[in-house]
DNA sequence: TTGACAAGCGGAGAGTTCTCCGATTAAATC
DNA sequence: GATTTAATCGGAGAACTCTCCGCTTGTCAA
C-alpha cells in the first residue's frame, strides 16, 4: 500500500489480515501507547503469526504510518482551501495558515506520529525525504518562499530554508519548544513565522 | 564521569576495566563502523562480562560520547581563539567561524556523532538538552544573536532562533543537506549563515 | 594482617526485533 | 470438482539490548 506498485490483485485472506492487524494496532495503540505495545503484542493480540504482521508491515513505523495515512488528504485539503481563500493575501499570512494547521494536525496525531517519527525505521527516513507527509509539507513551503523572494530559485535558498522549517517542524523539535521550552503552540507559531519571514505578523491581524 | 557524582573514590578494577572498553570499542567502531558493532561484540572482545559493559556505560550511544568526550574542550578553545582574535568583527563573520569549526569537527568525528546521535539512547535526549556539546555550542550561538539584536531577548527570539539552528547542525540535518541535496560542507555554511543573520557575506571577505 | 562490606563482576535469562522456510490455502486453469 | 501454483501464513530461531542477582574482590578501619 505504501510505496510498492500493485501489480496483482491481493489475496483476500491477506487484505482481512491487513485490516485485522490495523484494528488491533490501532487499539493498542491508544490504550497503553505506541512505545508501550510491541509487535509481537500485536501478532498475538490480533492471533497471527509474527512473519505475518512483519510482511504486511515492515515496522512499527510503517504501521503508525499506515494508520494517519487515511487522514493526509484532509490535512492538504483543509490547507489548499485556507492558500485558495487567501490567495491574494501576503506570504506570511499563508505560512501561517499552513503552519498552524500542520501544528493542529501534529498535536492531534500526537501519539501515532511519535511512532512514525521516533521509532527506528528500515526505511531511509521516517519522517523525512521519501515520506509523502512529508515532501507534499516541503512543496507547499518552498511554494511560499519562492513567492516572497523568486529569486531564491537560482541560490536553492527556498529549498534551504523549507528543508529548515521542515526540521523545525519535526516532533523532537517541537516538542523540545513545549515541553522543555514551555513555549504555547502558538508561541511557536509565531516564533517560527518570525524567523522564517522578515517582517512578523502584528498580533491583532491573525486569524482567530 | 558524564553526569553524575563522584562521591567516592573509583575502584582501581572497575577504572581499568572502563578504559580497556573504551580502547576495545574505538578500535572495533573505527573497523567496522559504529553501527556494525554490537555490544556483545564489545563485551567479548574485551573478555568481560556484558554487565560489566553496561554498568559502565548505559548504552551505545554513551559509549560513543565518553569517546568523544576529551576532544570537544578542543574543538571550544578553537572557537574561543577564534571569537577572541575576532571581537570588534561583526556578528556575522563570527557566527560564520563558530559554525565552520562546528561543522569542520562533524565531518571528523563522523563516525562517533553518528552513535552519540542516532543510537537509540536511555537518556533524555543524546545530542540535545543536558549534552554538554550540545549545551555548549547552544549557548554560544545564543550570545551571537543577543550580541545581533539585544531586544530580543526579552522575547526569547535568539534563544529559538539558537535552538532552530541546533537543529539544522544534527547529523541528520547535515547530511542530508550533503548527500540528497547535494551541497558542499562550504555551501551549506553559506546558507545557515544567509538564512540566520539578514545580510549575507560576500564571497570575497570570507576566511580561507 | 585481617575482617567486613560495599562496589564491581559475570553471565543467565527475559523481552525485543526481524528472518527464514516448510506448510497452507486462495484463486486461476483445466 | 480437481489440479496447479504462487502468495500467504506461522512460528522456530538468530541476534540483539539490557537487567538481575549471587559471587568475587578491592578498600579501609581496626
Amino acid at each position: 500500500m505504501q510505496g510498492e506498485e500493485e501489480g496483482k490483485a491481493i489475496r483476500r485472506d491477506a487484505a482481512k489480515n491487513r485490516l485485522h492487524i490495523l484494528e488491533v494496532a490501532s487499539v493498542l495503540f491508544s490504550q497503553q501507547g505506541v512505545e508501550q505495545v510491541s509487535m509481537n503484542q500485536i501478532a498475538m493480540e490480533a492471533q497471527i503469526g509474527s512473519g505475518t504482521l512483519y510482511r504486511h508491515f515492515r515496522d512499527k513505523s510503517e504501521l503508525c504510518y499506515a494508520l494517519i495515512n487515511d487522514q493526509i488528504p484532509f490535512l492538504f485539503e483543509d490547507m489548499d482551501d485556507f492558500l485558495a481563500e487567501h490567495a491574494k493575501e501576503p506570504p506570511n499570512q499563508k505560512l501561517e495558515g499552513v503552519l498552524k494547521r500542520f501544528l493542529r494536525f501534529r498535536e492531534t496525531k500526537r501519539n501515532l506520529l511519535f511512532g512514525v517519527e521516533e521509532i527506528p525505521s528500515k526505511k531511509p527516513m521516517a519522517f523525512s525525504h521519501q515520506n509523502p507527509l512529508f515532501d507534499q509539507m516541503h512543496a507547499l513551503l518552498m511554494a511560499i518562499f519562492q513567492e516572497v523572494d523568486p529569486s531564491e530559485q537560482a541560490t536553492g535558498t527556498s529549498e534551504f530554508k523549507a528543508d529548515l522549517l521542515m526540521m523545525a517542524l519535526r516532533r523532537d523539535a517541537y516538542e523540545f519548544q513545549r515541553e522543555i521550552r514551555g513555549r504555547s503552540p502558538d508561541e511557536i507559531l509565531q516564533q517560527l513565522c518570525q524567523t522564517f519571514m522578515a517582517q512578523p505578523l502584528t498580533t491583532d491581524e491573525r486569524e482567530p
